[in-house]
DNA sequence: TGGCTGTGTCAACGGTGGTGACATAGGCTC
DNA sequence: GAGCCTATGTCACCACCGTTGACACAGCCA
């Protein structure tokens, strides 16, 4: 028996479906994009995935050898989306910024697929690319490998982990979504001021703040804290 | 029919299973912590968590509306856990990150749980608590209100953020976790020098590096960073 | 002692990801 | 153009998942 996945560049035989579509790894992963955006995270079985490509489930693993390999490409085609048009300024800072909220926003633009996708290690082409950009701004701007390194880690996971955070509160149910902030009202800003000082004395800032993403001002704290341990220049 | 869920202080009648073990909502969360703890995250089923209890495992839903109900329950457990025999010492660094790290520590030694618990906000008793303990700590440091807000909100963000990051790194399946540490050698160590100078420059380190959690590093740089905007003490 | 009912068990449902066998059509060679 | 090879789509399965309705029985109360 041949290898049921051929690496797309052997692939000659355009078969289509008994529904006409002519599939491919693009398409495939396109579907599920649209699949995942339009129905939460839940809508993407393979099953689910056969009927919206117009096709039999398992055809999918003529191109995918898992549903987990599929994750994948979907995984890098966001960093892709993350980085599409991006251009380096010179200013680390800056740049490091313009890298974090654009992870951060093309995230957030695929809710359902970004709480799968955020925590994996694709090793692809897109991903390689992000990476690379970032040492290479951190060791342009003057950090020596080691702290270049460490402070990529701290970055890139502080990125991945706030969208993966942000990304869930998206993807909850209206009305789970809602209730989780109610709660900041309902719950902590009627809270004693004799028994819980501190939330008392905070709540209407605690409240207003809670609704907004905290990744902006992390992301800052992340670069005045770098910055710091940038050497002194000459 | 009654309802399938009794609420635990009316249960009265402690019939043992065919086995000769006596359920309750506290053993069944005990065995479902220890189950993930035990055999890794995929062990939490249903099914198994019948099989180790000792018990059908419909008689699970005795006690549990649903699996999601369950995990709500472990979620609260390990809120409580985290916090469990924390003292302030005075000392806000310290303080924090003490507080960070448990937080960490408490949602990786239970993967499954973490991931469907870090994003909600349930407002219930063992979060109240770590509110007021990380907002008093950063009042009683000094900063004043409104950047107390934010730099909790910062804070906490990033440590439930890192958890479930890293919680679900822990909570894939063997085949993937390994897979996914494998491509930084097989993928990013053997990378061109000259198409990807600055992958290659430091692959080793990187390579080191991003098989530990990038966690405590960037907890120290949320840190160094607060104590930047601390107005100077007199 | 007898009845009520909470609780454990059983069987079943529809779903999941995944695979081996098979038919067929696309593209190559001649 | 004919004919072969085989990549690819399809089908029939598998084992497992969460969940539920029906049922039997055991523990408690009267």
């Amino acid at each position: 028996m041949t290898e049921r996945v051929v690496p797309e560049p052997q692939r000659r035989r355009r078969r289509p479906t008994k529904q006409g579509v002519v599939l491919s790894r693009e398409l495939i992963v396109e579907t599920a994009l649209r699949l995942v955006g339009q129905h939460g995270a839940e809508a993407l079985t393979v099953r689910r995935l056969g009927a919206a490509l117009g096709a039999d489930p398992s055809a999918v693993y003529r191109y995918f050898r898992s549903t987990d390999d599929l994750l994948l490409a979907l995984a890098d085609e966001l960093i892709g989306r993350a980085q599409q048009g991006w251009k380096a300024t010179g200013d680390w800072r800056a740049d490091l910024r313009a890298i974090g909220l654009r992870i951060h926003a093309a995230y957030q633009a695929h809710p359902q697929a970004a709480l799968l996708a955020a925590h994996r290690t694709t090793g692809r082409a897109h991903e390689i690319a992000a990476v690379e950009a970032i040492i290479g701004t951190l060791r342009r701007a003057g950090f020596p490998d080691p702290e270049a390194v460490r402070i990529y880690h701290a970055f890139v996971d502080q990125s991945l982990g706030f969208a993966a955070l942000d990304a869930a509160a998206l993807a909850l149910p209206p009305a789970a979504q809602s209730a989780d902030l109610r709660v900041w009202q309902a719950s902590y800003a009627r809270l004693d001021a004799t028994t819980h000082p501190h939330i008392a004395a905070t709540a209407d800032l605690l409240t207003a703040d809670m609704h907004r993403s905290g990744y902006p001002f992390a992301l800052e704290l992340l670069l005045d804290a770098a910055a710091l341990r940038l050497p002194a220049a000459p």
